[in-house]
DNA sequence: GCCAGATCATTTGCACACGAATGATCCGGC
DNA sequence: GCCGGATCATTCGTGTGCAAATGATCTGGC
């Protein structure tokens, strides 16, 4: 009863479902590329994708809750949290008490904090160049249009 | 020194280089909005992303090495290593000695993990549906066609 | 036969990622 | 004034994700 030629197996019980033409398959593996890229290039700087975001963040925007912070870097409070303690405990970012609302902290880019943003920033132009690689110039613009629309 | 219309920053560090338009910041968000309907949808069989394509992978195969299933579900060993742990403590797949060698272990679906690789299949062309609902039909296609090349 | 190098699986350590729960604080409406 | 609901930050538990190290085993070359 199984003389196709389907590999040792009966009858498909998957109805013809490939996981690998799944967006949610080609996502989780391009992010990883990209991640594997990223910290490869900002090694030098010993940045994660998260941490880089977050203080990219602060810089821009001179004070910031932290709960503020992380919505703007597409990041909960749960996970914000660390993501700013190891950028505290580098002296990349300072924390201060807000007297106007004591339950916030306001976070605050350190000299230190803005210079290696600077530089890192540099360093993000490469790795978004090498993630889109694979890709000519007007792929890379569509890609990126495609995304922004599916956020 | 600061009479520019910048908000209360003095110049600007960064070079005008904007953390929201770059692809890495961009695939983040989609993967975290993916991941979020993948759970929701999927929440009937409680199984991950991972969990659901290793599952799937080890069904269509029939029978697979720990370290290939892997390399095909795109997860290192030691990342797939917990993930084959969950599926055996869920007994939908069952793990057997080669006795040609020693050293791996062979994979196989049990009758209970091949039941729900069918019904999660038909809840994972859902989640697909809904992850590009924000597109339309050529897009979708597009979309896909470009990620495959990021890969 | 044997040994060097490769491969398999596991473990440890660190960093996201998020749901859920908690405690402190603020705010609007009465 | 006070109280219920919202918001801020933190913690806990679980699940990816990967580098690096480990021990067991296989393989090719000699």
């Amino acid at each position: 009863m199984s003389q196709s030629g389907l590999p040792q197996h009966e009858a498909d019980p998957l109805g013809a479902y490939v996981v690998e033409d799944q967006v949610g398959f080609l996502l989780r593996r391009a992010h990883q590329r990209h991640a594997a890229i990223f910290l490869e290039t900002m090694a030098p700087y010993d940045l994660t994708p998260t941490q880089f975001t977050a203080l990219i963040k602060t810089v821009e925007l001179g004070r910031v809750t932290q709960n503020l912070l992380g919505r703007l870097a597409a990041m909960d409070p749960a996970t914000i949290q660390g993501v700013v303690r190891r950028l505290v405990d580098r002296n990349l970012v300072s924390r201060a008490l807000d007297p106007m609302d004591r339950r916030m902290t306001v976070l605050v880019a350190t000299e230190a904090g803005i210079a290696l943003a600077g530089a890192a920033a540099t360093a993000a132009r490469a790795i978004t160049a090498a993630t889109l690689a694979p890709l000519d110039a007007p792929a890379r613009t569509q890609l990126t249009a495609l995304l922004r629309k599916l956020a």
